[in-house]
DNA sequence: CAGTGGTCTAGACCACCTC
DNA sequence: AGGTGGTCTAGACCACTGT
């Protein structure tokens, strides 16, 4: 994994911010002396040093250096897509998952599904509604679909773990890119249900559409918080050019 | 504006893009093609051909080419740092603007600004409220703070424009980043006079501290919309590498 | 096999900042 | 003037995809 030479330098330089070796305000060592002490182009240098810029670590300044704006009270950026098993690893709390539903349906019941996945009116998906428990209350409710066809094999067991690992080590499928939508709505019948009599009974809702490598849309999610326990951190950029 | 060639070649492909000229499901000319046809070198056609994967304009798959998958329905991405006035212009929706308030006060009247902002007990900000209508409906309300040292010439007239457009143009600085927080609360007695005795009496809260391009932090903004009515919409990739 | 994108190199010129 | 990052080039080799 990550044979590349400018992931390893992304990997290495990122790892030493987050460590703290170097404080917010300082700046990395110069390209040219990044270059000479990794021993590779200049080019590859840069191109390690723009992921880190992207990703909000540094901010390169010309005629002066790359100077650190990494924000420890910013890692938790879910913005870049994750499962929410490595979500929670970056976090502290440790939730339990339990499965409330799986069951496969078809796709032309829910139509927003049918078209989101891009499925003809025969085909089946998987319905997986899981509960995300800390200290034994519901603080997340995700409701997944996914195409039958392409994972027959599930099974509760698998989808109380880690459906990423699955999908990316047991089936061989590179997860890509997602478009995702955050909204707030009142509770539903199920929602109540499953997180308790919650004041106020609102939840926030993040709903993704998440892409293979090969563009094929194979996972429509809705995540449901607690509205009042809601968080979404981001980082942006205006322009990446001039 | 956008002297390099990269952007150049970016500007015309994403154009082309929204443009209809390439499907969904197309795949641009190779990058051969396209680096013959803009009399380039091929690292700075992937240049360009990176910012529209970035942007969720393209996918790009070894040994096939690079593939629309552009959905115009995603267009109004909030994710890129863009101003209120960009944003808007996208979307179909003419707010007006009117300005509550605009006080010149000590920083160290809030907290939470003057650690964002990063100013001595000394400091003053400028603390501007405003309000974006629809139809003579309060729909979105914008607090902002910024370093008065900076703007001391900021007026109600300005501040009913674009800010952006006046710092940028105006006052020659550039905007570069942001973090951002999404988060749901009960309307404030100031939420409820501005925006009326609306039901359900809560906002989605977008607060976001916005940086120049040497890593100063020099607005504290928190955007509140109705919480029944907001979207954020985000595009997002997993890793950039492999 | 030919065509595609992914990585990497060595070198060039430029714009910006600091001294 | 010397150091910094920003852009661009021409060429190389590799991995993946299709026929």
């Amino acid at each position: 994994m990550n044979l590349n030479k400018y992931n390893q330098i992304y990997q290495s330089l990122s790892s030493d911010i987050v460590e703290g070796k170097y404080e917010t305000g300082d700046t990395l060592p110069s390209e040219h002396k990044l270059l000479k002490s990794f021993g590779v182009s200049r080019e590859t240098v840069r191109k390690a040093l723009n992921l880190l810029q992207e990703n909000g670590y540094i901010q390169k300044m010309k005629g002066k250096g790359s100077v650190i704006i990494y924000n420890p009270s910013m890692n938790l950026t879910v913005s870049h897509l994750t499962s929410f098993k490595e979500v929670q690893e970056q976090q502290e709390k440790i939730y339990d998952t339990k499965v409330y539903s799986l069951e496969k349906r078809p796709a032309k019941d829910c139509p927003p599904v049918q078209e989101a996945l891009d499925l003809d009116d025969e085909a089946l998906v998987w319905e997986l509604i899981r509960q995300r428990l800390y200290e034994d209350r519901t603080h997340i409710i995700d409701t997944d679909y996914f195409m039958y066809d392409m994972m027959p094999g599930l099974t509760e067991e698998i989808a109380g773990g880690s459906i990423y690992e699955y999908i990316e080590e047991r089936l061989g499928h590179k997860i890509s890119y997602s478009q995702k939508e955050i909204t707030f709505s009142p509770m539903t019948e199920l929602d109540i249900e499953l997180f308790g009599p919650i004041q106020p009974p609102y939840t926030a809702n993040v709903k993704s559409v998440v892409h293979l490598n090969d563009a094929t849309p194979f996972q429509y999610n809705v995540s449901k918080h607690l509205a009042s326990e809601f968080k979404f951190v981001d980082f942006s950029r205006r322009f990446t050019g001039e």
